[in-house]
DNA sequence: TTGAAAGCGCTAACAT
DNA sequence: ATGTTAGCGCTTTCAA
């Protein structure tokens, strides 16, 4: 910048003013500034520029992974907000460890980004604490933080979602209906659990339920396990789109009822067509980006907890009688 | 950091000294100043560390669009290299449109990046000479620069696998077989042209061949007017994986062969399972990146030009009869 | 082993 | 309309 004074004739000030499109510049003199400018292939450093200003316009996302369909979705959502409200986006993949997740909100707080989007992957927030308290905004998707962190959070409605898909099967005359999730430490497997439970009142026996890591040959087993019982069942309620996908394929070639939480790309290909409960990430991305972007602007208001509904697509496999 | 010298009782320095583990802290005053951080709850401002040293540890990516699975699997990768070189990504979405990758990589200029891997939409890199000569070495991937602009790449086998695509349709009698790819701008796609139109040799036939944007309706339009002709084409190759879906979607019912290029999630549970020619996107941003770290630690050499193989997976519609 | 001082490139506040 | 000065928080250099 010194340098494009020197060249442009002027002092600092007004090469700084030229390139913020400050007012109070003569139009002849901005002329030659810009001139100079591009004549020595100058470009403002915006690292001077966060560290004088104390904002660095960036904003933090922290997924589960990054090339997951559900999550690459809802972080493409959170870019697009960014980028309208004229900053960055730092992302990074928590691979659903808490340590990691640790390490990259702390990176991202380094770099001082004015704000934090994540998908938690630990239980317990708390080191959010000071960041927090020193006014670094966050908003919490797709799962709450842990006890005693209160920030804005956007979910969806994963108890009726369950619900639903659950009413949907017993809808059909189902009875003995399975139920495959996630780990149940991660906050969307227990609700979806919670929902299936609650519609299923003293249908339930939990012979019918695995909740653990979506590691495909895990899940067949306990697939194949279920299959043996005396009275094995006759629908598959699947917890999310991974676990849908793992039990599609040990499934093959038997037709059995099936209904599975989150929609996914070429579920209406399949033959049956896959009915499942659908959330909408690009919203969730979107809303809690906005949500942030709300905080940075001053809004100081108590904590928001949105909840998004969800929808069931039936496509035939969740209408095959038992 | 000043406020955690005053606290322990030392100098501003010994304070960079403990952070940065450098040698030659007496252990006791390493020990003050570690506790006074935590008391403090201070963390580094990595903007200033930045404006000192002149390099920012960040590493910014631009790919068409981080929502694609093709694309977010090659960002999923460069982020897992960037990570283990203790960097941080930037990244970003071009949508395909040249002005906003400009745009893209002239913000991550700004910010500095140490280097860049880039996923190109436009035709014309001339405006990176000026980064380049600077020294921030740049890779791209999947896609080669514009014309004057030499640094290192990573692409596959465009003309090859849609030689081999060609061929196994060939192979498995047919002799009118369709081409639907992406505008004949983007190399892949003028790649892939040239591939299966050398396989054809005098078998081919403009009619056959339709480049355009992967929008569903234009796509199923142009593939109406093929069955429409009078010979009409016994087997589609699809130019990628977005257009595999639309012309999947389009042919629903109707058993027609077909080979895609890129593989894709559930292509083996259609029925007829999807025979397509497989990229790996995962090699593809892992190498891109590690080159771009060889680049960093020194490596002036001249630029590289990797090639990856493609292979065919064989999943049924490549295997049907005309 | 420890510290003082200079300065990275910019913007904010205050002249002129 | 333009310029001067101070200082953001850190690392580098040099000295003690």
């Amino acid at each position: 910048m010194k340098d494009v004074a020197s060249a442009a004739g002027v002092a600092l000030k007004t090469v700084s003013r030229v390139v913020n499109g400050e007012p109070g510049v003569h139009p002849g003199t901005a002329e030659r500034v810009r001139e100079a400018i591009e004549r020595l292939g100058y470009s403002r450093n915006e690292s001077a520029r966060v560290l004088r200003r104390g904002r660095t316009s960036t904003v933090g996302l922290v997924i589960e992974d990054l090339a997951d369909p559900f999550y690459s979705v809802l972080g493409r959502a959170v870019e697009d907000v960014t980028t309208a409200h004229g900053c960055l986006l730092l992302s990074g993949s928590s691979n659903e460890d808490p340590v990691r997740e640790r390490e990259l909100i702390r990176t991202f707080c380094a770099r001082r980004v004015d704000g934090l989007i994540v998908v938690p992957a630990g239980e317990d927030h708390s080191f959010l604490r000071p960041e927090l308290d020193a006014g670094t905004p966050a908003v919490f998707v797709d799962r709450p933080p842990g006890p005693g962190v209160d920030v804005d959070t956007v979910l969806c409605d994963n108890a009726g979602g369950a619900r639903l898909a659950t009413r949907h099967l017993l809808a059909h005359g189902h009875r003995r209906i399975a139920f495959l999730g996630d780990r149940p430490s991660i906050h969307t497997a227990a609700r979806r659990l919670h929902g299936y439970r609650a519609a299923l009142g003293r249908l339930f026996d939990e012979r019918l339920v695995s909740m653990r890591a979506p590691v495909p040959r895990d899940v067949r087993a306990d697939l194949d396990r279920m299959l043996a019982l005396d009275s094995p069942p006759t629908a598959l309620f699947t917890g999310n789109g991974r676990i849908t996908m793992t039990a599609l394929r040990a499934l093959e070639g038997r037709r059995m009822a099936l209904v599975g939480f989150d929609d996914f790309e070429l579920a209406d290909l399949l033959r049956p067509g896959v009915t499942v409960v659908a959330q909408d990430p690009t919203s969730m991305g979107g809303l809690a980006a906005e949500l942030l972007f709300r905080r940075l602007s001053g809004d100081t208001g108590p904590a928001e907890h949105l909840r998004l509904p969800v929808r069931v697509i039936r496509r035939g496999s969740g209408e095959l009688p038992p």
